[in-house]
DNA sequence: GATGTTGTAATCGAAAAGATTACAACATCA
DNA sequence: TGATGTTGTAATCTTTTCGATTACAACATC
């Protein structure tokens, strides 16, 4: 099982805005081109990106630009902004083990914790990365 | 999106094994009662284990064993072992950015570097919990 | 050979993702 | 003011993946 696309889609979506957002109208008809996904589903991934603060979207006019400064935004935020991560966290546990056995009885609690570390160990890695540092490799290749 | 039960049933079977291997027989048909998971699917995490070296199965009698010394079992090994990650890794990339576009010819690029940092981090994790000590704390629960 | 178990294929249903169509709401400009 | 281009969103469809289930062959032990 994977982590879905939106997440690269959305870092794909900044680098654009990033490198055309001052020549042109950053339209999701245009992101639709360059990721090569359908509009809609852009326009539903910019959608989260607004509510969480890291876009901001003329209606109408249309276009999309970046809310805040590139070292202000990390990937993190982004992860939490279009992953819907509905409480359950990363991993899935399996819903109900038997009250029964003893063991059954007490496997969520011996894996809970472990398992949060698991994740903030990512979530930390993620988190120290922000859009500046991705911004400068766009850069650099995309002016070669 | 979430990384499947598969893992956490893993980890609980080796928890029965632990606690109910003296005793009994640990049987497919037991450790579905105790996850309340089909017991299919525990022969088919079973054979994954086994597979990895992790487990030991007595085919016709029945049965499971753990086949490595508890210290010697990670978690990573055991996520490794059930989670199909065929090659593509943790985070799944939109397959077909344009090649037109400057973004999407060197979108990948730019991120697989730093997305293999952020599921090194994870792994690292992972391999740092061992079996040895999931079982300190089943043992503490499961006696009280 | 009877019994209990594992190995595995085949099928089913549910959930989630992404594609697509359709259309209302909105801003801009002629 | 109305034509145009864009966003917001609902509805439907397909694909994929997971897990449940049934069925049965292969195997070991008594």
């Amino acid at each position: 099982m994977q982590i879905s696309s939106r997440f690269t889609v959305a870092v794909h979506i900044f680098a654009c805005i990033h490198t055309f957002g001052g020549e042109r109208k950053v339209t999701s008809e245009f992101l639709a081109m360059s990721t090569n996904v359908n509009p809609v589903i852009i326009r539903k991934i910019l959608s989260q990106l607004k509510s969480a603060g890291l876009v901001d979207i003329a209606r109408g006019s249309g276009g999309a630009a970046i809310a805040k400064p590139l070292c202000d935004i990390n990937l993190l935020d982004i992860y939490n902004a279009v992953e819907c991560v509905g409480g359950g966290g990363l991993f899935h546990f399996h819903e109900n083990p038997s009250e029964q056995c003893p063991v059954g009885r007490n496997i969520h609690q011996v894996l809970d914790d472990k398992l949060v570390r698991v994740q903030t160990a990512m979530e930390n890695e993620l988190s120290s990365i922000t859009l500046e540092d991705v911004m400068r490799d766009v850069d650099r290749l995309v002016k070669s």
